[in-house]
DNA sequence: TTACGTTTCCAAAGCGCTTTGACACCTCTC
DNA sequence: GAGAGGTGTCAAAGCGCTTTGGAAACGTAA
């Protein structure tokens, strides 16, 4: 059932009925009823492409997701920032399409997104610090919001992030106050922008107390299981072992724990461990007591907060950029304790 | 730059501009390549909407994922899947729509879907025994395919799923071979189709040794890393514990894991533990030798394969329905041995 | 009565593409 | 030199919707 059938169904033109649907006044009340009952029980619903031809709007988002050339690795944080962005989505009737695209062809893939008209609007995920996609996208003139923030960009432009260094930093501050001295920073991959600022965040914390960090104890990669376990095991090797470890994601917490676990050495006691903590809804961090102590923001709601800012950047083009700085919780679990005693 | 501009620049037709980039025989060589020149130095694109409508066809893939009212839960799978199914539509020239809906309005997203016309065809996902959705679609007259099965249903339709049954049962029996015979089951919801056939598996490899189910060593739940562990905890504080535990995933399995070395067990020794594992990217299973035991299987591949069924659906609507089925490999890794001597 | 707002509806144009049917133009054959 | 049979191009219709610019119908006021 298209609008022409329904509508000589109605005797009434397409006009009216398009009107009538749509909540214009120019209607009168009475068939206006009467319309929307027979298009309810023809269970009639506007196709979408001839809609967004002629308004120009798609209602439809865009995700592009980079899958690193190197190691064809799928952000395990992405699945509930989507499920968070989705759901928005949801209730302002938009839709969202994804890119699943090897990251160096992501500029086709913004050009061609912007040029087929597919979508209002754009996420960008996994920014580095030196971001090229947002100058690309300002060029296009496609709305967008980054998860996340690039710090070597300059122009303005509307993102949401959470607060990656001052996390770090507090999360060093409380490793430092509880004495330890050694402690080890596990990473992710250091030309992300996040992992800068977690580096930062740490280095800082250091330098206040009048530290150095010291490069044996610091890794950066993707963030498996494997590379915390491998990490962990490989320091713990060396001749000057760390007390503690900061880990920027509970997946590579997770293998830290194992290296300590086969060293026989009992996490909170011998060795302390503070992890990143995103909240994702399969991967809790125990449930009243945390397992690990983390600093802790919902990855989902991110998501969330990205989408709303999103439509309403779309809604209104003139709106000047939006900023969401999301503070992480620091939550105390059982993976922290005193640094044990010199011998 | 539209199509109009573009022939008006070269002087020629829309038509024969169409014809040009679309592979028409009907347009000499040298105006095909004066046109595919001009198209690539302007960098025009066709404006999908209007492509769609006039053609027919969305060139678009929809993928529903049901978050479960009750759990909210984002299945941690789907993000591997996702990629592998992105990485083939991509290929072909596809876009895909994500559809994140409780699964109290999944019928109603189907239904819009298909009357709007936003997609060609559709992946479900998460199919339960009584699968009510297969109707659904067929009734709509969408082509899809099902990532899984739904054993209660008896028609014909397009999957692609992991043999569950047989990797489950061979896993029973492995653990039945190395002496073990209280073998707990941590499996996934049994409303779900997979864990139904997971647990036929096991219970059909007891049965073959005459032994029966128990059911204290059976649980069934969403698979997060805190039901692993609670589960295990709890059976192993049982008054007849179990020597190897029979997981349904890897992250319910790490839970396991904690569970038991909190208790001091270590595993391969006191106790076996089997995963499945569905080689998800951020969660290796070890490197060179396996951290557990494991019914291996690739979502990702399994991704890819159903994306290039829907494809060809899609491409002819009168082939009939196929099926995939995949075999898991059953990979050797330390967290099995020996049941220990009773005392 | 005429004049003039209001209300309620409509015909037709337009969104940017594909595709049908027709038409020049050329070459070849008899 | 006429007809047949390509070859290369085009004008126009159509996809299903929204929206513009009326216009009919109706009421109210002078």
């Amino acid at each position: 059932m298209n609008l022409k059938q329904l509508s000589e169904s109605l005797g009434l033109s397409q006009t009216t009925v398009s009107r009538a649907l749509n909540g214009y006044p120019e209607v009168s009340e009475a068939t206006r009823q009467r319309v929307q009952d027979a298009a309810h029980r023809h269970n009639y619903r506007p196709n979408t492409r001839a809609r967004s031809l002629a308004t120009g709007r798609a209602h439809m988002i865009g995700h592009v997701i980079p899958i690193s050339t190197r190691h064809e690795m799928m952000n395990p944080v992405f699945s509930d920032f989507i499920a968070g962005a989705g759901e928005a989505y949801a209730k302002a009737g938009y839709d969202m399409t994804l890119s699943i695209v090897p990251d160096d062809a992501e500029d086709a893939t913004y050009r061609s997104l912007a040029q087929k008209k597919t979508v209002d609007g754009i996420v960008i995920h996994g920014p580095r610090a030196n971001e090229r996609r947002i100058k690309l996208l300002q060029d296009l003139d496609l709305p967008f919001v980054v998860h996340g923030r690039a710090s070597a960009e300059d122009s303005d432009y509307s993102w949401v992030d959470v607060n990656n260094r001052r996390a770090f930093s507090r999360a060093t501050e409380l490793l430092l106050d509880l004495g330890h001295r050694r402690i080890a920073l596990v990473n992710g991959l250091e030309d992300m922008d996040f992992a800068i600022r977690r580096r930062q965040g740490y280095e800082k914390a250091l330098r206040e107390r009048g530290l150095a960090a010291d490069p044996a104890l610091g890794a950066s990669d993707e963030m498996t299981e494997h590379y915390g376990y491998d990490t962990a095991r490989r320091m713990l090797a060396g001749h000057t072992p760390p007390t503690a470890f900061l880990v920027s994601s509970l997946i590579s917490a997770i293998g830290v724990r194992r290296a300590l676990e086969e060293a026989d050495l009992k996490m909170g006691r011998d060795v302390s461990v503070i992890t990143h903590d995103d909240e994702l809804s399969y991967l809790g961090n125990g449930k009243d007591v945390p397992i690990f102590t983390a600093t802790r923001s919902s990855v989902r709601e991110a998501g969330r907060i990205a989408a709303n800012t999103l439509l309403e950047l779309i809604e209104d083009p003139a709106r000047t950029p939006r900023h969401h700085l999301l503070e992480a919780e620091l939550m105390l679990g059982r993976s922290t304790g005193p640094a044990p005693q010199e011998s």
